[in-house]
RNA sequence: GUGGAUGUGGUGAAGCGGUUAACACACCGGAUUGUGGCUCCGGCACUCGGGGGUUCAAGUCCCCUCAUUCACCCCA
């Protein structure tokens, strides 16, 4: 084996690309049930959209991003999150002209160059939404609802849901002014990374997880402490909401997320068991984006949950997911003659929509019969020279392990009849 | 970028200095004429991630390298 995958990707190989069709399916039907629809973005974007929308101080476009020159000398970056593209298309094809808020969601692979760990990949897929146009409360409190309820549908367990507003830009200076006043004594017992933050963006210093900077920050001034009036008043009324929705949530002061676009509302959704990248969901609102990367003032909401790390947490808690159908039919032939009939067999049948197989490997009909078994067919249509000349088939059942003859041009109808009486076959 | 763990057939794994590298599962084939799920038999690693070294002798010891994995930072 010389070829391998490049570190971090996966291939999802029969056996669990069902989990990821199922979860698929329900991200789908929970959107149309919400009333989002979906948008597809390129998978990679002109650099600087990542960098101007998502943050030059983040981790992300420091480090993390999968970036080259093309042929054309242009500075291309594998998108590493959805929102920026999203917000990038909302304006690039002029979205706000249409009734607001416009309600969008996405499925697909995102890119970071990261070192891998449990549940953290090179390549991973995000299933997110977005809200852009919409500035009440109420939306807020639909987002988050639409992902308790995803949860709760697919079954996942156990789930905290964190909030917190970081409030808007005009308290967010005032808080960052306090900050910096507070820490201005205790810099130097900082770790190196907060040292840095002190002067670029100290409010993430908040959820440094070195114990000795979780100490200085106890009693620090929060977001909370220093929210203007408005987003006083917003995060109020998300909460209520919140609660007469009845979805469990936590006010987490310090949860500051380490995208620089959040606004007012920032919310986390935490699983346990799967590891110590324990965050299945993120988001916020980000009432600055589309205005940074060059739409009309435009406020924004919106989420990313983690495709792997969701199927994780599903497969920690052992849900079982349903099991293949199974059924169908193998076309057991014996023979040059009867492989070509039975060939001619296998299409008519696929043609009435019945899962049909056939041994193409020239196995003996014993052996034929164990791949089908394997398979685990319904029926085994036996087809050989005595079949042949006598214009029949022996159509076996192999659940009830027994057969019968049934003439050639009668065994759609039967196996149609069949299908119609019991639903087992595809 | 940093630290730990691991690397033997398709998979799970024995072997820890000495003739032909256990075993299980999977896979392929067979067990009197063309019939599955049980049973039985046979086949399936000139080779132990790669390279170098020590030794009469290395999968087994040493060094380097690569890969995988977990963890730190951060995040999905």
């Amino acid at each position: 084996m010389s070829i391998k995958r490049p570190k971090g990707t996966q291939d999802i190989v029969p056996g669990s690309v069902e989990k990821w069709q199922y979860l698929e399916n329900e991200i789908r039907k929970i959107c149309s049930d919400y009333g989002y629809q979906e948008i597809r973005t390129p998978i990679f974007e002109a650099t600087e959209l990542f960098q101007r929308g998502v943050g030059e101080t983040t981790d992300i476009v420091n480090k993390e991003m999968y970036t080259f020159l093309d042929k054309g000398n242009r500075s291309i970056t594998l998108r590493p999150e959805g929102t920026a593209s999203v917000c990038r298309a909302y304006v690039e094809n002029k979205l706000y002209g249409q009734p607001q808020p416009i309600k969008l969601y996405y499925l697909g692979p995102m890119f970071r160059y990261e070192n891998t760990q449990a549940g953290r990949f090179r390549q991973f897929h995000q299933f997110g939404a977005e809200v852009l146009g919409g500035d009440n409360p109420l939306v807020d409190a639909e987002v988050i609802h639409l992902i308790w309820e995803f949860f709760r549908r697919i079954g996942v367990k156990n789930i905290k849901v964190h909030i917190n507003s970081v409030g808007c830009s005009v308290c967010r200076v005032e808080h960052r002014d306090k900050l910096q006043e507070f820490l201005q004594d205790k810099k130097t017992d900082l770790c190196h990374d907060c040292q840095v933050r002190f002067e670029k963006n100290p409010m993430r210093i908040l959820d440094c997880k070195n114990p000795s900077c979780q100490a200085i920050v106890t009693d620090v001034p929060t977001t909370l402490d220093t929210l203007c009036g408005q987003c006083a008043e917003h995060f109020t009324k998300v909460q209520k909401l919140l609660t007469m929705a009845e979805i469990d949530y936590h006010i987490n002061p310090k949860m500051v997320r380490g995208l620089d676009y959040y606004q007012k509302t920032a919310f986390e959704v935490i699983a346990e068991g799967i590891g110590a990248q324990s965050a299945i969901c993120g988001g916020g609102r980000y009432d600055g984006l589309v205005e940074e990367i060059g739409g009309p003032t435009t406020p924004g909401i919106g989420f990313a949950m983690g495709i792997e790390r969701i199927l994780a947490v599903l497969e920690n808690q052992e849900k079982d997911f349903e099991e293949d159908a199974e059924g169908g039919v193998v076309v057991a032939a014996l023979g040059d003659l009867a492989q070509q009939e039975g060939f001619k067999l296998s299409t008519e049948l696929r043609q009435a929509g019945i899962s049909t197989t056939m041994d193409l490997m020239g196995r003996g009909l014993k052996n034929q019969m164990k791949f089908a078994n394997r398979q685990g067919a319904r029926y085994v249509l036996i087809m050989g020279e005595e079949e042949l000349t006598k214009n029949i088939v022996i159509v076996r059942d192999m659940s009830l392990g027994d057969q019968t003859e049934i003439p050639r041009d009668k065994i759609l109808n039967y196996l149609l009849e069949k299908r119609k009486n019991s639903e087992f076959l595809l």
